[in-house]
DNA sequence: CTGAAAATGTATCAGATGTTACAAAATGAT
DNA sequence: ATCATTTTGTAACATCTGATACATTTTCAG
């Protein structure tokens, strides 16, 4: 049985009530899977060919590395969607193994029927498109920090970021352990290039305090180390 | 006005034929708006309240690309759609700034008439969830390989992908240029790396063909350089 | 088949970062 | 205030990658 309450505040049915969204789900075709604890919903590779909303329980994304390995990734519980970014496009495979974290009970809307609800909800629709967009910034977002290929690169932009627009300095409340790690090196790398920036006088660092002393130059740095 | 016959090239028409496309664009409102060359078309952060797709000319995007370096230059011509990843979701302003390469013509829908479009044609619908999904199956692709630290461990990760679990060689329908894009590298860089994992009698390679010789070996490669 | 273009193999050098190690300084609990 | 712990500064060296250049091989159109 469908636990249609909870179900509107799946990100996708956002905006709609309980008694339309029955009425919705009641003309299309959909399962229900059950799954218990420890078993494998999907594994990485797996066609994606329907839409998968977890009904109650939660199951978790992870990613089997060659050395046999399991890397968690996320967890996903009642009531989100699966995969949503994989059930159109050129790859609709699965992009890890999907476990029940406990026991599940996953609605699943094959991609068919899916398309018409789209069709016919704008409120789905937008539901839908935003979820996936907003997904596709997200990663967008992402790369663009990863893209800054050195260390001074990623910490100029850190450090615009962090001051906006009108404000010369920043204060740190991490320790340079926590931003080593963000920016996925090691922390005596970006001391190293902390103490080189305040030889350039680009910056001064007091304490937790960093001053920007040229955000112009730093506006350069960002692409080209 | 509007050439339709060009029209049912852009992607998000595809399937579309002629007289159906000019009668559904018919039903709806939208503008076509005419820019100079080297005119700016959009600016970084504008808005994005409309689809956008170019008629005749070209306009070109100065973006960062995503295979990592610097400010690199887009360039979008008629038929191709604007900033479709950027229409919905929690971010709608441009990512970039847009300017004329040379006179062009662009096809402006407002978002309300095109959630409309989307409602009355599958075709469309479909087209453009696939767009937009496959862009985000793109981005969370070169994610991956950027997660990987060394040249050296986004290959194995590659080549044991591509390989899956009962295949021991993997046919490269790429230039090694192109995978050097994908993975974010220079090229000799790329050819230097699969040089030393043919010493370390990691691979063989020939032609076009890379046979996997230790697939134990290339695991334990890929987290650790 | 042939020649131009594209793709690949290789080398050298410079620069950026990791690794490791240790000392100095700051922090926080008592 | 004091002492243990955490954080930070710094150094020497190894390694990886980028940049650049050029020769060689492969591909493909004519």
């Amino acid at each position: 049985m469908i636990n249609y309450k909870l179900l509107t505040n799946c990100p996708i049915f956002k905006g709609i009530n309980e008694i339309e969204l029955k009425s919705l789900i009641n003309q299309i075709h959909y399962q229900v899977r059950i799954h218990k604890k420890n078993d494998v919903v999907a594994i990485a590779g797996d066609p994606v060919k329907n839409l998968y909303i977890i009904l109650s329980g939660s199951v978790k994304g992870e990613m089997i590395d060659y050395s046999g390995k399991t890397i968690k990734i996320e967890d996903i519980d009642a009531p989100r969607p699966l995969a949503t970014a994989f059930l159109f496009g050129k790859e609709n495979t699965f992009p890890v193994t999907v476990t029940a974290s406990n026991d599940v009970e996953i609605l699943s809307i094959p991609v068919g029927e899916f398309l018409n609800l789209l069709q016919k909800n704008k409120h789905i629709l937008k539901n839908y498109i935003n979820n996936i967009s907003s997904r596709s910034q997200f990663l967008s977002r992402k790369l663009q920090f990863l893209s800054f290929k050195t260390i001074k690169g990623k910490m100029a932009h850190y450090l615009l970021q962090q001051a906006g627009t009108h404000l010369h300095s920043v204060e740190l409340n991490t320790t340079q352990q926590q931003l080593a790690e963000l920016f996925g090196v090691t922390r005596p790398s970006l001391a190293r290039v902390l103490a080189e920036m305040q030889d350039e006088k680009l910056i001064t660092i007091e304490r937790k305090t960093v001053r920007l002393l040229d955000k112009g130059e730093l506006g350069k740095i960002i692409h080209h180390g």
